[in-house]
DNA sequence: AGAATTACTAGAATAATGTTCTAATACTCG
DNA sequence: CGAGTATTAGAACATTATTCTAGTAATTCT
């Protein structure tokens, strides 16, 4: 690729190509040279910029996570009564799941090193992610709409059904899509999470 | 390691011994070099029973699902209600994931490339499961106790809290262990499942 | 029992893949 | 423009996975 002038746009480009070098495989199961081949680079460049393989799993990981929240927090945040915020946050996690499936399925992902640094940014995006929600939940369990829970509880309960049929579908163990079944998991979703005075 | 004299004793003690030894790491990023190590047998005999990397990472998957999926039933099928199954099956789960976070943490992994075999036994391991789950739950659902939902949907609905929360738990990023939430996760789970009639 | 066959083990040799290193090239800023 | 920095290139090197040939124990067959 032509030379880069701004610092790490090749790390952009590898961040497009790379999910769909490695869509079918993962990228611990991708071997450097054909990434190389991919984003057309050097070798030289992309240890330059990445460090190691792990450190382009890593950039990718934690980029598919802050996609992910701000998404969600972007269809959240507009929604006005507990109820259709929850709905809302299952809507987005199918339909994200479903259009992304090369990073959707890279998120679960264990196989993944990360270095300090990553760990930290990673710890402060779920700080603030984690922070940002309850901010909106607040008032809606003062209402006595929503469960008061710990606060991260949140999450695992009103995705995790979700997030744990999209893990099946995506290793093909199910065959209707998330979005699919998206009613149904907003629907348990909704009442997992329902407070005893949601009207 | 002494001679075999029964068909894959060894494969036996591999399977013992690679959890340990990629416990921290994920079988990904354990070298073969450290397996044959721990496993004090040579190459030859390594690949003569798993055929590569992969097929050590695909037995230990499957074994743990089996693992899993066994527990659960047996935890599953002396309860004589819904509600007290739901609630037996969170426990399960939360137990399990605490005790064994070597293979808890394999289990979501999407790192492993399946043969074809592997598919068809892992196939056939979730329609069993799938299948005597539901021989559990259709009584109680035309009871009313609990929700009818299609088949794929019972475990997602039922688990993903808790195996979200455990996923979470298991990388670092909350600090209550799944035993220590398993009241609320319980709680959570039979609310989302429970039937119109539930007593 | 002894020969023939099969299942398994051993580890050196090889292949594949990841990473480092040196030099060269583009860019930036004084 | 010239010194300094960021980036690129790709050959050399290191590490790790896998194959291969030969050998050894178990099993089967006659």
């Amino acid at each position: 690729m032509s030379r880069q002038n701004r610092t790490s746009e090749l790390k952009n480009w590898v961040m497009q190509v790379a999910p769909t070098t490695s869509s079918k495989a993962g990228i611990e199961r991708t071997n450097v040279g054909d990434i190389l081949k991919d984003a057309q680079c050097s070798v030289g460049s992309l240890y330059h910029h990445f460090g190691n393989k792990e450190g382009i799993a890593e950039a990718l990981f934690i980029e598919g996570i802050r996609q992910f929240n701000g998404g969600l927090l972007a269809a959240l945040l507009s929604r006005r009564t507990g109820e259709t915020g929850v709905r809302a946050i299952i809507r987005y996690c199918c339909q994200w799941v479903t259009e992304q499936p090369a990073l959707a399925a890279f998120l679960p992902s264990r196989e993944i090193k990360l270095s300090e640094s990553a760990k930290r940014e990673l710890k402060e995006l779920d700080r603030a992610f984690g922070q940002a929600l309850y901010d909106w939940f607040v008032p809606h369990v003062q209402k006595g709409e929503l469960l008061e829970l710990p606060r991260s509880l949140y999450i695992p309960i009103i995705c995790g059904p979700t997030l744990e049929y999209s893990r099946l579908w995506l290793s093909g163990r199910n065959r209707r899509s998330p979005d699919d079944v998206s009613a149904l998991l907003a629907e348990a979703a909704w009442q997992s999470i329902r407070g005893d005075l949601a009207p």
